[in-house]
Parts: C-alpha cells; structure tokens; sequence
DNA sequence: TTGACACCCATAAAATCCCATGATATCCCA
DNA sequence: TGGGATATCATGGGATTTTATGGGTGTCAA
C-alpha cells in the first residue's frame, strides 16, 4: 500500500495541468492505474487524493453499514459520487476539473501534502493555515500515537 | 526492525549532502528503501529520523482513528505532513531539504544519535549540551527501566 | 470547426550518478 | 603478533538524468 509524506507546492499552469509531485508518483509507481483518484474533502477546502486499491478498501469501509441504510447511501454518496479519475500526462501531470479547482479555492498553484495512505490538496497559504492549526490541536489535546505493531490492519 | 545507537558526526558539504553513518546504512540494509525519512522534531531543535517500515507502523497507529475523524486529520497532519523521504546517494549520503537545515540549526556538520527505531539529527554543539542536560536528569530523577520480553513483534 | 485533451518536444534548475581521493579500519599471512 | 595488503568510509566535484514547467500540434467529438 503506498504511503504518501511531505508537502509540495507545484503550479497550476494555464491549462490547468500540475505536476504530481515525483515521490507520490514513485509510491503509486506499482499500481495497476497511471493515475489518482481525487475528490472534494466533505470536510474543508480541499481535495483528497488516493490510488485505485485504497478506493477499494474505502469500498470496503463503506459496506460495513448496511445497504439501503442512511449512512450507507451517505457515504456512498459522498466518497464515490464526486470522485474523479485523473490519469498521469506523460510528464506525471494531471489536469485538475474546474469543480476541483473551485471547491479547492485553487488559482495560481496547488499545494500537496501526505497524509498516509491518502493526500490532500490545497491552495497553498490556506494549507499552511491548516497544518499550524492540526498541529497545535494535537499538542493541546495531547495526541498520542500506540507504537505497537498493528495487528495486520487487512489488505 | 532496525535499531539505531551510537553517536556520530559527518560533514554537510556545499550541496547540502551529509553522510548517513555507516551503522545506521548497515542497519537499513534490508529495508525495502534505501534511505531515511526525517522530519523536524516537535520537541526540540533536531530532526527525527526512522525507516519507512517504522512510517508504515505509524501509519497503522494513526489509522486506529476512524477516517475523516478530527483525531484522524491532526495526528495525520502532524505526523507525515512535515516528513521528508530522503534516498540515499550511491554512497550512502542524503540530501537534506533547506527546511530542516533551518529547524535544526545546521550549518557545516551534523551530530547522528541513535536512539532505539528512531535517530536525531542535531547541530553538533547543541546535541552535546542536550546530551548532557539528558543524563543529568536521568542521574538526578533515579530513572529505571522495566525490562520487557520482546512482544514477538509478528510479522 | 472549435474546443478539449492527449501527445510530443524544449528548457532551466535541481537531484543523482559516477569517479577520485585520503584516511581509517580490517584482514591475512609469515 | 607485526605489519603490509586490502577493504570501507567520508568527502569532493564534474557529468548526467530527472523534475517541473511551458508551449505547440494532431485528433476526436460535439
């Protein structure tokens, strides 16, 4: 499973094409799909970025409640519905759809950040807003991480 | 897992290059990636280092929380956002990124400490004091350790 | 026939490779 | 066990490749 880190700040060109940067390119360079899955954060201004095996286990999440219950359809809804296909130019590019590009807030350039087995996207200097805030969250609720192994979290 | 001890300091040439101490490479050696992730502490003036094995742990510690919880979003964030995955060179060097050069404080070397599955990397002259203020204070607190069988860390 | 989009090529900057050097550390055999 | 022969390591720097970015062109479809 690819595992996404650090920040990056790439440019929007006029075509609205940016590079993925190269090391989440590297991490998906396994996959059966040249490409990212990207969808609007339900959550903030942002877009969320994953490859096609970890939509498969979203997949799988999402079933664990009830087909034709509430929160089934809801999330069905909100994971699946907005979710678009962006495969790789030749230079490891994608274009971004103009209601990404809306729902982002995202002009002159898109900043991207890992967050483990997904990604975000952002404009950049509301990203940099964000990460100060989580991080002061985390220290004031004092977040803490268990360092035992996981036991086998499935596939 | 690898473990990391010893204490070492290499030179940062003009590029920004530092040699991994050769402890730490031989540690490595089987890991699935050749090189480091680093990312600043949020503790102190130093940079923290492991394996992606140890990323991938730590992945599956901040996935415990369910997906789009607010405990989700800041570990995430504060964990992988600020990490850098850095490749080592044919000679075992790593380039280190400007924003961790700043965050530690470094300018002609950089001091390696290892500390168990995870090593620092410190302005030479500050890890010195800190080593020393560290001891000071497990010899002024009496501090023990419980020793534990190793959890058979499955695989 | 006008967009939208995939594909191709060009460029500058940055990262990485590759080879050379000197200094230790290690090996190996008399 | 002494000490020369042989690796290993940290370091330097030129050559080469990768990246991010820009822009042109052909193609397919509405």
């Amino acid at each position: 499973m690819a595992v996404f880190f650090g920040t990056f700040e790439n440019k929007v060109d006029r075509k609205g094409r940016v590079s993925v940067p190269a090391p989440f390119r590297q991490a998906l360079a396994k996959s059966a799909f040249q490409g990212i899955i990207v969808r609007p954060s339900h959550r903030s201004a942002a877009l969320e970025g994953c490859d096609l095996e970890f939509m498969e286990q979203l997949n799988g999440s999402v079933s664990l409640n009830d087909l034709y219950s509430d929160a089934h359809e809801d999330l069905a809804f909100t994971v699946f519905a907005e979710s678009h296909q962006l495969a790789f130019d030749s230079e490891g590019r994608i274009l971004l759809p103009p209601d990404l590009i809306e729902h982002a807030g995202i002009s002159e350039k898109a900043g991207f950040v890992g967050m483990g087995s997904l990604f975000q996207i952002w404009e950049p200097e509301t990203l940099r807003r964000q990460k100060e805030a989580a991080r002061a969250r985390a220290r004031e609720k004092g977040l803490t991480l268990p360092l035992r192994p996981v036991p086998e979290a499935g596939q």
